[in-house]
RNA sequence: AGAUCCGUAGCUCAGCCUGGUUAGAGCACUACACUGAUAAUGUAGGGGUCACCAGUUCAAAUCUGGUCGGGUCUACCA
């Protein structure tokens, strides 16, 4: 027997899916996708590496739909589309799951539990939920290799990474230095970036602020001013603070500058001012000590330290505790006459003199105003105090203008000794004492007294914290090891251009920015759990070595062994070092050129370091798959990848780390293009979290509505760029509208297919030979494949699936089915039916093959009935097949544009038949349509039959433009006239507006009429207005655009018969239904109790029977127990009975 | 604080690049139809100062500047 197409009860696509996903783990199907197109041109595709110690969530499903349609996509176009899964298995993250887990902190490690173990640990924790990953990968359709994934963990992906260091390390791009980093005194230890983000790290806090004043010794009496003696600035200043002719007190010169932390200000080596922001020396008493006083502030600051009452009043009569003080700007002067200006420490101690900062610095010239671009005038007095062991601004600047660096807080948050009375307090109260006195407040007292500070209030602004102690972090000098990404910005920005960003403004604004004002990586992690650095390094730092592979570091140890003897590295001399991680890489001493032992430098390098390397590591390049990466001729087959796609959150991370290796590394882009995509907030946008309790559990979802209903959601609801509101009422709606219209469309075609037994087998009807609407929605479709061929390549699957989702419910449902029902099931099995059939089982067809990428499993499953009973392309999934190519020779614009005519027209006609309440089974005699010219009643011609039958009209008339009979209304074009008229553009439109029906026909006649604008004669041309019909006096009529339809609303005896017959055979159908009749089932009927019907049923009869498949249609007198029926008010009863 | 995206109907989104005179769709709601593919469909209806302010223009949802609100990323900001 003949193969038949499945015909559903209902649709379940969670259950359709399972049944997919076994029959793919069956067939490899995965595997033969790629397989399929071996030795085709590879499409190289990237997987950002998931870490495996969380939970999946619905966000990591938008992102890996996107990847996973792509990758489908390019299968489908003939690339062979490899795709390697991965893990990232070290870092942060998982070494605090592990901490919260064992319930310790880090100091802990090596104490309470051994490196060994800890590691041990954090190795198990590291693919916890591996399962369930792989689980989610399974449901959600994403096709990934899963068996051979790269994780970053293993000794082959380290080595790859030590080799891309030492390929740095070589080139000169890796670095030791001293940087500012968060750190955490009461944690006691240093912060990564991702702990400072960390939600609630950032807090609003009170803190003493000081405004305070730095001496600046201009006279030959005051001590220090030998230092200014050549500066280029001194005669002005000396000329302002000079006793002027009123005789008004003068001060010392002072500089002034705000902080928030006052105990950083021991530790202060210079002061920074704008090159270009605008200065005064402002004439004043200080506030405290009510000494006169001359300060140096920006100009624009000094509203916020200095009433405008107090402007150039009189200074003699200046009291203590009067409101105001008096003040007087006596000159200006940009920063860059500062520069060099000495002043006077402003807190000397023993701990920070001259000679103590010269013991680290030798050559530091402190104490000295310097220029910085950084220095702003919004708050504080656009002078920024530098201490630059405590600020990373300060700390380049110190470095560059050669201030020197002064630590007097230790590691713990306690002034070190020499510090005078506040030696040994903390600067912060790190350790919650109850009776914690701010040394700040103390700070600013002293200050205070010494004439030294001008304003101490408290300040309210956000700090960070440290998110495990709530403690205030500082900012610490500590060592580390660079990347000296700044040397090739250049190229980094150069090569930046050339890469395909969607959407672009991520690219060029937040990528570009950011190369724009790179520094250099910071790779040192002070932690347990990662890829080691691969540096030794004697004891007095002088020689050091950089590893790069595993036999380089186990040659090294046999000579170390053999040149240094004893114990050194005895148990790595057999077989070598099996486990490239801590604690073991720290036994291996290894030996220097000059014959000194030499230790591992104890860091860990950044995560973002091995998702960078991540193309390389891979493949374990350059120890295996060389050509892979870098081969020696012809194209590698793995780099640059030609698409990846992460959340935008990976703007900074995964995209910039790639970038930077494949920069530096190979001189190229790392990727050709890149999707962000953005984040999948809740309903009410807010983001996902645990605290808030709503986030969404993708297996939840995934399970009630199946992974293509919330795939086709999350690629069609929003640019995946853009943050997307997530609610399931919308993955609900895509399943009702899209899936179920497309089931429901199926399931027509299957249900008559199997009656007449289409299976494709005969001749394919040349499309010019079948019926315009086959025609019609075959050019539809074929204009769908070059849209959907068009958006896919362009990386926009969104505009790409609503396309389909127009065709699918608009075009082919809505109207392609819909009129074309009767064809399948009336009549024979000919030429006809035959081409019905063919058009509708190739737009199913290729609908599949289209969504294919965004729906891998319903298309599939409909796919597999339709090719199994038709072999039509012979493939055993649709998967394997090639993306559909659009026919160029089928697609018909006119066609189109007029089958849309057609449907206006109906839906005129449609509305009015509602106003005036006739059903659309009443026949109706005619309806006019006013056509503007030969082209569109050509058009209109085409389609009148679709029309006639749509809204039983029996004839359609045309009226032209020249006929009296309709009343037309004219409006400027304003496109056309726009740009003509310009500004007498309103006096036109008045005038056009003001047309009679005369005008609008002279005009259509001639082609032209002349206006008198402005007294200005202005010839106005037809095709620069639009006339529309607006009126048909004496008829229905409805407009939408540029069409107007009028109908006949008569119904003639003759025409209510027919209507009466149509409405009789819709109740004997209803009763067919009723009965449960098949579809093929032959009928008698009888009739009995009203004479009116009869002239309908006489005259119909042959009609009436061929529609409902009746033998014999009788009336009789009487029926016992028939069906009471009523056809426009008449009652009568029916019987009707099963032939056979 | 900076960068960036977003703000159009109760909800989800088009339209903006390329300015043009009734601002669209779907969902939801109301009513009436239709139905031998019906968890559909058709018709009609209500619902919008296109976040706000200013500017450019004959004409602004659309271009420019600013403000406000939301999100994200980055941030030592004195």
């Amino acid at each position: 027997m003949q193969a038949r197409y499945h015909e559903f009860q209902q649709l379940n696509l969670p259950e359709l899916e399972k049944e997919i996903l076994q029959s793919w783990e069956k067939d490899k199907a995965f595997e033969k996708s790629v397989t399929n197109r071996e030795g085709a041109k590879p499409f190289i595709f990237y997987e950002g590496p998931p870490s495996a110690n969380g939970l999946p969530g619905i966000h990591h499903v938008i992102s890996r739909t996107l990847k996973d349609l792509v990758c489908r996509y390019k299968s489908m176009k003939g690339f062979q589309v490899q795709r390697k899964g991965g893990w990232d298995t070290h870092g942060l993250p998982i070494e605090l799951g592990v901490e919260k887990e064992l319930g310790i902190t880090k100091e802990d490690i090596g104490k309470k539990i051994s490196v060994e173990e800890y590691n041990q640990k954090c190795r198990e924790a590291v693919l916890r939920y591996k399962d369930l990953w792989d689980d989610l990968t399974r449901k959600m359709g994403y096709w990934v290799d899963l068996d051979n994934p790269y994780i970053t963990f293993e000794n082959s992906y380290i080595e790859t990474l030590w080799w891309c260091l030492k390929e740095l390390y070589k080139k000169g791009y890796l670095y030791e230095s001293v940087s500012i980093q968060p750190y955490s005194p009461a944690a006691g230890t240093g912060l990564s970036s991702h702990e400072l983000n960390q939600p609630g790290t950032y807090k609003d806090v009170k803190d003493t602020s000081a405004t305070v004043l730095f001496h600046v010794p201009l006279s030959a009496g005051e001590r220090g001013s030998e230092a200014n003696a050549s500066h280029s600035s001194l005669k002005k200043l000396t000329d302002a603070v000079a006793p002027g002719a009123d005789s008004e007190p003068t001060g010392k010169l002072y500089i002034m500058a705000w902080t928030t932390t006052p105990w950083t200000l021991p530790s202060n080596l210079g002061l920074a001012v704008g090159p270009n922001v605008e200065y005064s020396l402002v004439k004043t008493f200080n506030p405290y000590t009510g000494l006169p006083s001359s300060v140096i502030i920006a100009t624009a600051l000094i509203p916020k330290y200095f009433k405008e009452e107090g402007k150039d009043i009189s200074f003699a009569d200046h009291k203590e505790g009067d409101k105001f003080l008096p003040w007087k700007v006596i000159t200006t002067f940009k920063g860059a006459e500062l520069d060099g200006l000495k002043y006077n420490q402003l807190l000397p101690f023993e701990a920070n003199s001259l000679d103590r900062v010269r013991e680290i610095t030798p050559e530091a010239d402190p104490f000295k105003v310097i220029l910085g671009d950084f220095v702003t005038t919004e708050d504080g007095t656009g002078i920024v105090h530098m201490a630059p062991a405590f600020g990373a601004d300060d700390f380049k600047a110190g470095k560059k203008n050669n201030l020197g660096i002064l630590t007097l807080v230790d590691r713990e948050g306690k002034f070190v000794p020499g510090v005078g009375e506040f030696s040994g307090r903390f600067v912060k109260n790190y350790k919650s004492e109850a009776d914690y006195v701010d040394v700040n407040v103390d700070i600013c007292v002293l200050l205070k007294k010494e004439s030294k500070a001008f304003k101490i209030e408290k300040y309210e602004h956000a700090y960070p914290h440290c998110w495990r102690t709530d403690k205030p972090i500082l900012y610490y000098p500590l060592d580390a090891w660079f990347i000296r990404t700044t040397a090739l910005k250049d190229r980094m920005v150069e090569l930046n251009k050339t890469i395909n960003w969607k959407p672009k403004s991520t690219g060029e604004g937040r990528f570009g920015n950011w190369l724009e004002n790179m520094v250099d990586w910071n790779l040192s992690r002070s932690r347990f759990w990662g890829t080691p650095l691969p540096i030794w390094r004697t004891e007095d730092g002088e020689e050091e070595k950089c590893i790069g592979s595993i036999e380089e570091l186990n040659s090294e140890i046999k000579k170390a062994s053999t040149a240094l003897r004893g114990e050194t590295n005895k148990h790595y001399l057999h077989e070598g070092l099996l486990d490239l991680h801590k604690p073991y890489v720290d036994d291996i001493i290894l030996v220097s050129e000059s014959g000194k032992p030499m230790k591992r430098v104890p860091d860990l390098i950044d995560v973002w370091f091995d998702s960078g390397a991540m193309p390389y590591a891979q493949w374990h390049f350059p120890f295996e798959n060389r050509d892979m990466v870098d081969p020696e001729k012809g194209e590698a087959r793995a780099f640059p990848a030609d698409f990846i796609a992460e959340g935008v959150d990976q703007t900074r991370g995964w995209f910039y780390t790639l970038h930077v290796l494949g920069v530096m590394l190979f001189d190229s882009v790392a990727y050709k293009s890149v999707v962000s995509n953005g984040l999948v907030l809740d309903k009410d946008g807010n983001k996902m979290s645990k605290r808030l309790g709503n986030v969404v559990d993708p297996f939840k979802t995934i399970g009630q509505f199946g992974a293509d209903a919330t795939r086709w959601y999350l690629v069609t609801n929003a640019s995946p760029w853009e943050n997307m509101k997530f609610d399931v009422e919308g993955i609900r709606e895509v399943q009702r509208k899209f899936f179920g219209t497309l089931y429901n469309t199926y399931q027509f075609f299957a249900l008559y297919a199997n009656v007449d037994g289409f299976a494709f087998k005969e001749a394919y009807i040349p499309v010019k030979d079948r019926p315009e609407i086959d025609r019609w929605i075959l050019s539809s479709l074929n204009s769908l494949i070059r849209k959907v061929t068009l958006h896919l390549n362009d990386y926009e699957p969104t505009l790409a699936g609503r396309a389909i989702e127009y065709f699918t419910d608009e075009l082919l449902s809505n109207w392609y089915v819909r009129l074309c029902r009767r064809r399948f099931w009336k009549g024979e099995y000919e030429k006809d039916k035959i081409a019905a059939y063919q058009t509708l089982y190739e737009c199913l067809e290729t609908l599949m093959r289209l969504m294919a990428p965004v729906s891998p499993f319903f298309s599939d499953y409909i796919y597999r009935i339709l090719d199994k009973v038709t072999g039509r392309l012979g493939v055993a999934s649709v998967h394997y097949t090639d993306f559909p190519v659009e026919n160029p020779e089928v697609i018909d614009l006119a066609l189109e544009e007029r089958m849309q005519m057609a449907q206006d027209i109906s839906s005129l006609i449609l509305s009015i038949r509602k106003k005036v309440n006739i059903r659309v089974r009443q026949p109706l005699q005619k309806a006019l349509v006013p056509v503007n010219g030969k082209d569109m009643e050509e058009q209109i011609r085409k389609v009148e039959d679709l029309i006639k039958a749509e809204v039983n009209v029996k004839d359609l008339e045309y009226l032209s433009g020249s006929n009296d009979f309709i009343h037309k209304k004219v409006k400027p074009n304003f496109v056309a006239l726009g740009k003509k008229m310009g500004s007498k553009m309103k006096a036109v439109a008045a005038a056009i507006g003001g047309f009679t029906q005369d005008d609008i026909k002279k005009l259509e006649l001639t082609g032209e009429i002349e206006l008198m604008i402005e007294g200005t004669p202005i010839i106005i041309r037809v095709d620069e207005v639009d006339i529309q019909s607006e009126d048909v006096p004496g008829w229905m009529v409805a407009s939408k655009n540029a069409l107007t339809v009028a109908l006949d609303i008569q119904v003639s005896p003759e025409l209510e018969k027919e209507g009466n017959a149509r409405e009789l055979v819709n109740r004997i159908q209803k009763i067919r239904k009723d009965q449960g009749y098949e579809l093929t089932d032959r009928i008698d009927v009888k009739l009995a109790g009203n004479e009116k019907l009869i002239p309908a049923i006489t005259q119909f009869n042959n009609y009436i029977c061929a529609e409902i498949l009746a033998d014999t249609l009788e009336l009789v007198p009487e029926i016992a127990d028939g069906t009471a029926i009523e056809v426009n008010d008449i009652q009568l009863k029916v019987l009707v009975s099963k032939k056979g």
